[in-house]
DNA sequence: GCCAACGTTGGC
DNA sequence: GCCAACGTTGGC
């Protein structure tokens, strides 16, 4: 099964690059997606290995500023289950839950980030979901090419 | 802080 | 099943 790509996106005031550093292993759990068409992608798609960019939103400025990895598949989202958890969800039940989350691992971050502007003025970046207006899809599917320019814009190498 | 775009909800 | 109203996202 060919490697896929991803890109995710997180309001630093809520989740920055530099806290998931900080994590245990640089690993977190990607809780609170509450929408329908990023849950299945994490769901159905999203494989161990596959690599993920990692988006700053609201942002000053708003950049792809890293790169993770998929280190466990699609399980339920247990922060829809706590009534306490600011994602609670009631019509999540454990017994069919309704959310679903995985678990990404840092690998590296830009030594550069590769803000939303140069994205919108790379040529090979016009298809981006991102650089589309309108767009609210927090987690999303990039191609390979896309994947590549982005990486290489932020100056690192894998 | 504003507002356009979008997804979800609920009345019919 | 339609669609208006509402809440949220996210760029500017």
């Amino acid at each position: 099964m060919a490697k896929k790509y991803w890109l995710v996106k997180s309001e630093p005031t809520a989740f920055s690059i530099d806290d998931l550093a900080k994590s245990k292993n640089k690993t977190t759990y990607w809780d609170g997606v509450r929408n329908y068409q990023a849950r299945n992608f994490m769901r159905d798609e999203m494989k161990l290995g596959d690599l993920v960019l990692y988006y700053h939103s609201n942002a000053e400025p708003n950049a792809v500023v890293g790169v993770c990895e998929i280190v466990k598949e699609g399980y339920p989202d247990f922060t829809a289950f706590d009534p306490d958890d600011k994602h609670f969800d009631p019509k999540s039940k454990k017994e069919n839950p309704a959310w679903i989350m995985v678990d990404i691992k840092l690998i590296k971050k830009f030594k550069t980030p590769v803000t939303l502007t140069e994205m919108k003025s790379n040529s090979k970046l016009t298809e981006m979901r991102l650089v589309q207006r309108g767009n609210r899809l927090s987690v999303m599917p990039v191609n390979k090419k896309e994947f590549d320019e982005i990486i290489k814009m932020g100056g690192i190498s894998l």
